[in-house]
DNA sequence: GCCGAGCCTTTTTTT
DNA sequence: AAGGCTCGGC
């Protein structure tokens, strides 16, 4: 037997070396799942098996990273490399691009992001003349996403209002030439089900199939693995029900509690042993899932009894919470030479780190906000991503709106609209509009020199980023500077930091796109706006690994990641669990999300909350959540921080401060 | 068509 | 607390 297979234990090995016929693994947090997935590859290659026939799946492009690096690390001479890895979403993205024609598309199709979802959802009620108080865009828009992940009617569009919105929506995507999230995966159903020839071509090309967190699977995507795995079905699946946190986007669990329904006799093994964490904080965890219904009884273990009981921390202020934490991380790392990166703070929603980086820039402590969606969002980098949406496909209308006059260039509101109307009555892009003659007669000489100007500069951009060759960045800032869009920023700013925010934005992006340029030479423009769309992780995994300091994350974004020293602040009811997850029915996912913030500790675990907290510039009373009083005692460390600082006023800031705690306690 | 002031909403999680 | 959006004055 081969050496990546000779540390492991005797379930891990029957996993990582079962190669032929369906596999369930179900393992649990930190059973070394990641070290079986890339085993059982390397162990695949080494039976003679050839890396490109092997596609490995992984729910987010977090994982994906994550699993290239450690599989170029297992297997000799780059031979990992030519397995193919990526998301569903990457997988049918790169799928459609190859055949787009087989369902209806052209293959310079773009893909919207949800913010370019909201701007057409917004002008589709607009023409279905409904006002947004009656119907959120957002709520349309997930109510679409959820008909199309189960693959459900929505009734008469000339009876009822949701289907017509959503026969709108649908047309208008299709004009654009534009998919989005959920399309990828529809179209790529599609295309495999239904085309015997891709589908054929598919078979030889991925032989073995493995999907990972695969309790995260919709039933799209249960489909798709349906309709790539021919018998005798060499799919080898891996998750675990208790860490199952995206029920809210279409989830299926039971891709997983009845996996055998869709791949008759599966071998499943079950990992329970863990690598990860101490006793305590397994023990902890234990105690808070059992409290779910209808799971997979499952315990985990560990033979680390480790030196540190879980603390349970109640403080007066939110600021004082995160005062607590830096004050703690900053004096590990100068009493204990622990370093930054040994610590993550976990929180429910992106806002919860706002406080906390306050906190941490007082007292300069590195630290590095990990997928907050904040860098696509900012408007430099819509506005450079919309011109160059717009190069690759002038048909995008939600691109082309948001830079027709910006900067402003003297297309106001009135031509826009004029255009946008005469594209709707015509049928054709707001692009076509601009350049139809009879339309430019229609306006004022100004505004149609302004357009001209604008068509003129488009058109000229749009050949040289469609010729062979071109260097992106290059091209992006003559771009940039022709229009004269820094200027634009200048003007538009009000302080000098936000100008200098905004320009080091831009080259941020350029250097993205540079670095994109190299390591991919031959799918120019259209594969970097793919790979934008589709990376939510966006900064390159060297970025990610070279950026030093505490780890700000959410929950969600935690999954799958460990650190030695965990803190879970704003453990307080409607944060965790979050309000709306109540309205929903979803408190047992809110459960397995603090379950699977808990289980990201190796060593030490630190789980808080407060008494006050600010929402909307409101001081507001919180109550601790119900999932404390689940958590079993028996390994927990529960104190009052506000009332001993108050009960130690003298004690200097530099002391530790929980060495202090404990010694009044052993007094008392 | 442009621009500023004030008003209004917003906060769940992500491919 | 902050950014987006509308409206009104230029």
């Amino acid at each position: 037997m081969s050496g990546f297979t000779g540390t492991l234990n005797p379930q891990q090995r029957q996993a990582a070396t079962h190669i032929h016929g369906p596999l369930l693994i179900l393992a649990g947090a930190g059973t070394g799942k990641t070290r079986v997935v890339t085993a059982r590859i390397a162990f695949m290659i080494s039976e003679g098996i050839k890396p490109e026939h092997i596609l490995s799946v992984t729910f987010t492009n977090k994982a994906a990273a994550e699993m290239r690096e450690r599989v170029k690390d297992m297997v000799r001479d780059g031979l990992g490399k030519k397995v193919v890895l990526g998301t569903f979403h990457a997988f049918c993205a790169k799928l459609l691009r190859e055949f787009a024609e087989h369902v209806g598309y052209k293959k310079n199709f773009v893909i919207y992001s949800q913010n370019d979802q909201i701007s057409l959802m917004k002008r589709v009620l607009k023409s279905l003349l409904i006002k947004e108080e009656t119907m959120d865009p957002q709520v349309a828009l997930s109510r679409i996403s959820k008909a199309k992940n189960n693959n459900e009617e929505l009734g008469d569009p000339t009876k009822d209002l949701m289907p017509a919105i959503a026969e709108k929506y649908a047309d208008e995507m299709r004009a654009l030439n534009a998919m989005d999230f959920d399309d990828l995966l529809c179209l790529g159903v599609k295309l495999v089900e239904e085309t015997p020839v891709v589908q054929k071509e598919l078979y030889q090309r991925h032989r073995f199939i493995m999907v990972d967190e695969f309790q995260d699977t919709n039933s799209l995507q249960m489909r798709l693995l349906r309709a790539l795995t021919p018998p005798p079905y060499n799919v080898c699946v891996v998750g675990d029900d208790d860490q199952s946190i995206y029920g809210w986007r279409g989830a299926e669990i039971t891709n997983i509690t009845e996996f055998e329904n869709f791949f008759p006799n599966p071998t499943v093994v079950k990992l329970e042993e863990n690598y990860r964490s101490t006793t305590p904080i397994l023990h902890t965890a234990n105690s808070l899932i059992k409290n779910n219904v209808g799971r997979r009884p499952k315990s985990l273990w560990s033979r680390n009894v480790g030196n540190d009981l879980v603390r349970l921390i109640a403080t007066e202020e939110d600021v004082e919470e995160a005062e607590m934490i830096a004050k703690e991380v900053e004096q590990g790392f100068f009493s204990n030479k622990e370093p930054w990166e040994s610590y993550a703070v976990l929180f429910r929603t992106n806002d919860q780190s706002r406080i906390l980086e306050q906190a941490f820039r007082q007292r300069k402590i590195p630290y590095r906000v990990v997928g907050a969606r904040s860098f696509f969002d900012r408007r430099e980098i819509k506005d450079t991503l919309s011109y160059l949406t717009v190069l690759h496909n002038p048909h995008d209308d939600i691109a082309l709106l948001r830079i027709l006059n910006t900067p402003t260039r003297g297309i106001g509101g009135a031509t826009a609209e004029l255009a946008r109307d005469r594209s709707m009555e015509k049928q054709y892009s707001i692009w076509v509009a601009l350049c139809d003659p009879d339309f430019l007669r229609q306006i004022p000489e100004k505004s149609r020199n302004a357009v001209r100007t604008f068509t003129n500069v488009i058109t000229k951009y749009a050949a040289s980023a469609s010729a062979q060759g071109t260097d992106l960045v290059t091209m992006t800032e003559a771009l940039l500077k022709e229009v004269e869009y820094v200027e634009y920023l200048q003007k538009l700013s009000k302080k000098p930091e936000e100008f200098h925010a905004w320009e080091h934005g831009l080259s941020e992006f350029l250097t993205q796109m540079s670095n994109y340029q190299e390591r991919n030479r031959k799918e120019g423009l259209a594969g970097f706006l793919d790979e934008i769309s589709l990376n939510d992780e966006r900064e390159d995994k060297d970025d990610i690994e070279k950026k030093k300091g505490v780890c700000l994350i959410t929950l969600h974004a935690s999954k799958g990641l460990e650190f030695p020293i965990v803190y879970l602040p704003g453990l307080e009811k409607g944060i965790l669990p979050h309000k709306r997850s109540y309205e929903e029915g979803r408190v047992d996912e809110e459960r397995r999300l603090f379950y699977v913030g808990i289980t990201r500790a190796r060593q030490r675990l630190t789980i808080s909350y407060v008494r006050y907290r600010m929402k909307w510039g409101q001081r507001q009373t919180e109550l601790p959540s119900p999932f404390l009083d689940e958590l079993d005692r028996t390994y927990v460390d529960e104190m009052d921080y506000t009332k001993h600082m108050k009960e130690t006023p003298t004690q200097e800031e530099n002391t530790n401060f929980f060495a202090g705690l404990k010694a009044i306690l052993a007094q008392e």
